[in-house]
DNA sequence: TAGGCCATCTGGTCCT
DNA sequence: AGGACCAGATGGCCTA
């Protein structure tokens, strides 16, 4: 493409248009466009008979189509920025109207890290579960003596829901959240789901909760 | 003031 | 044929 003045393009733009100056364009450069629009339909309708009329047929219906397209593009786009928007939300990190906003490739590239830190992270608390749980139990799900519900995983807790403070509440630019709070409400939401912690040894092994402190931070640290 | 980011327009291509 | 998607071009705004 030569220049963004294309030579062949109808006017696309309304008068409401030009007056507010949208799109991007100043109004001086959005009238020289048009003016060179106006100069080809000119040339086109310089033409005899079939041409002539169908140069001025064309021409209101061009430019009609042009607005049409323009407008589904700036919907498109407007959509693109919306899911953008969305996935800004459920990002780690800081929010608000003091804070600037991520840019769209690095809401991308944080998101990827964030998707392969969960990812790795629920890999090593499979193993590490493994670790503590399969010897004694030869394989068996870890079964609570006391009667309470079963352990969660990662994505499953409530802990780890969107809405929650420890998925929603990280941060990695500013360092008013200290992340150990919130490696060890992570930690927590691995045990029961009851509001006071079970006392039996298999809820409360403190070399895993040490484990898990550690793995979390390790992780968290990495992203960025 | 240069550079980054963004919104918009536009023409081309692909898909239904 | 019409719509969706894409990439290039352009100018505006903001920040270091």
């Amino acid at each position: 493409m030569d220049s963004g003045i294309s030579p062949i393009s109808s006017s696309p733009l309304s008068p409401e248009l030009l007056r507010k100056g949208l799109g991007g364009f100043s109004g001086q450069v959005l009238q020289v466009r048009c003016r060179r629009q106006e100069i080809q339909h000119e040339a086109l309708a310089g033409g005899k008979g079939k041409a002539t009329l169908l140069a001025k047929g064309t021409k209101e219906d061009l430019q009609e189509l042009r607005l049409k397209v323009n407008s589904r593009e700036r919907k498109r786009m407007h959509d693109l920025n919306k899911a953008m928007d969305g996935l800004r939300e459920v990002m780690p990190y800081a929010q608000g109207p003091s804070v600037r906003k991520l840019s769209k490739i690095s809401t991308l590239l944080l998101a990827r890290n964030y998707i392969l830190m969960l990812s790795s992270s629920l890999e090593e608390m499979r193993r590490l579960l493994g670790d503590v749980y399969g010897a004694n139990r030869q394989g068996c799900a870890p079964r609570c003596p006391s009667g309470a519900l079963p352990l969660y995983t990662l994505g499953q807790s409530p802990a780890l829901q969107p809405t929650s403070p420890v998925s929603t509440g990280l941060s990695f630019h500013t360092s008013h959240q200290t992340p150990a709070n919130n490696i060890a409400l992570l930690a927590n939401s691995y045990r029961h789901l009851s509001v006071t912690a079970c006392p039996c040894a298999l809820c409360q092994p403190p070399s895993m909760s040490l484990h898990l402190m550690e793995l979390m931070r390790k992780h968290c640290l990495v992203i960025l």
